[in-house]
DNA sequence: CAACCATATGGCCACGTGGTCACACACTCA
DNA sequence: TGAGTGTGTGACCACGTGGCCATATGGTTG
């Protein structure tokens, strides 16, 4: 495990530390979505939204295709939800583990 | 799914967001290891070092025993390290669209 | 062509945070 | 008790980046 594969591992984490960038994720659970759509499902800003898009799609986490006017942007794969279920799972762990720490103390 | 949860979860990517915590966490994948001894392994300075062990612990990915002067962390659970594979398998999948990118442009 | 629209991009600011230093705290041992 | 050691913490700086504005880019329509 070198430290470059730890640093392109974190890369990736970081891309998905953002509220931002997994509620764009979300919205996309349903299938193809536009900027303009995504703007309105999400209430970012469209500059703003389109750098969270350009990160997404640097980190392989979507794929995009345009069509006239528009970009479509979809999941580039289901895997990611996977990876935020594990992480939800961690979530009520430390629940548990935070009511331990309190009673002990 | 509302903004609080995602603001949680996007907080415990956060934490792995980071190599040198990566670096930690890899090296307690062989038990327990004080704070030195994590020192010595990782090459980080104590007092960051110290920090990013907080880190860790507020997330709940590590958890910590003192005995005497000395205290040893160990992992919280191996959870981790499926995420962190996820993680690598979508790196590899990453490769191969990016190399789909390149040919078509 | 010009007018218009959807999206991307560069500049800028404000905020968060990793790294380091200095020091505080906790514990052991003479 | 006081010296010495391991660990945590506050202050500080430097850097990265999310958000917003203005503008560029690429495409369509009349």
């Amino acid at each position: 495990m070198t430290p470059e594969l730890l640093s392109l591992i974190a890369e990736r984490f970081k891309v998905l530390a953002e509220p931002a960038r997994l509620q764009i994720l979300q919205s996309l659970r349903g299938g193809e979505r536009t900027v303009s759509e995504l703007a309105q499902a999400t209430g970012l800003g469209q500059a703003n939204l389109s750098k969270h898009l350009q990160s997404l799609y640097n980190g392989g986490f979507v794929d995009r295709r345009k069509e006239g006017l528009y970009v479509h942007y979809h999941l580039a794969d289901r895997d990611v939800f996977r990876i935020c279920e594990l992480m939800c799972g961690r979530m009520e762990q430390v629940e548990r583990s935070r009511r331990r720490a309190l009673s002990r103390s």
